[in-house]
DNA sequence: ACTTACCGTAAGTCATGGCTTACAGTAATT
DNA sequence: AATTACTGTAAGCCATGACTTACGGTAAGT
């Protein structure tokens, strides 16, 4: 479904109301009503937010008469995950080289085209 | 440094261009104009990108005359992976005992309070 | 000393998106 | 069939924030 798009999910997860939700689906699947309860929006806000969510792969739902149960779906995380992970490897990598680079190399001075 | 604010990161990380301000610190530490010379936006912008992405632990820099070399700080990288990794794990049990008990069990269909 | 390269910040504009209050629709209870 | 519980969507309002231009400030070259 949901294919690789773990920009969506960044801003998807970026907004605290939203996370907030996501947060309470944490500890289990909820209804929409039960997820909105505690938090302080309303209802259909909490409804636009959970479209937000599964449409970044991060959670899904199940009929249950009129409710709608929704729970994570771990498509979405997983991609965030991967590539934070090659993300985390590059960036160890630069920032050590860049550390040596520092205290290897003196100050560089000149007023010339760079990079 | 920068405290456990993986909120912080993920809504800096989720801005496209300041993220593709990032993805272009992976190759290598870059001054601020040859950041900004790639991008579709002008070099201020850029600048204040890279503040923001200062203040949420995502880079440092280092001054070399009057230019300054922008580089990958690990440190905020890794907060949101930690986050990411514990939220994980507890999305995978989540979904597996979900998936589990919609099997099982039959729709409920009572009109009670629910949770 | 003057000029040039490089950068951060201020002020102001404008689009994005999160929230609310309606409204419409389905399923279950009586 | 009528009512009640539960939800998604539409329209509109309003704050947040990303971008631009203009400016001031420092360091290096001449």
């Amino acid at each position: 479904m949901a294919y690789s798009n773990y920009a969506k999910t960044l801003q998807c997860l970026s907004d605290p109301t939203r996370r907030q939700v996501f947060e309470r689906l944490r500890a289990g699947p909820r209804s929409v009503g039960a997820l909105a309860r505690g938090l302080p929006v309303s209802r259909p806000a909490v409804s636009q937010h959970l479209k937000a969510l599964k449409n970044a792969g991060l959670v899904t739902h199940r009929a249950e008469g009129t409710r709608r149960v929704y729970y994570i779906d771990p498509a979405g995380l997983g991609e965030l995950r991967r590539w934070l992970d090659g993300f985390w490897t590059d960036a160890l990598e630069s920032f050590k080289s860049e550390v040596a680079a520092a205290n290897a190399a003196p100050k560089r001075k000149k007023h010339e085209p760079h990079d």
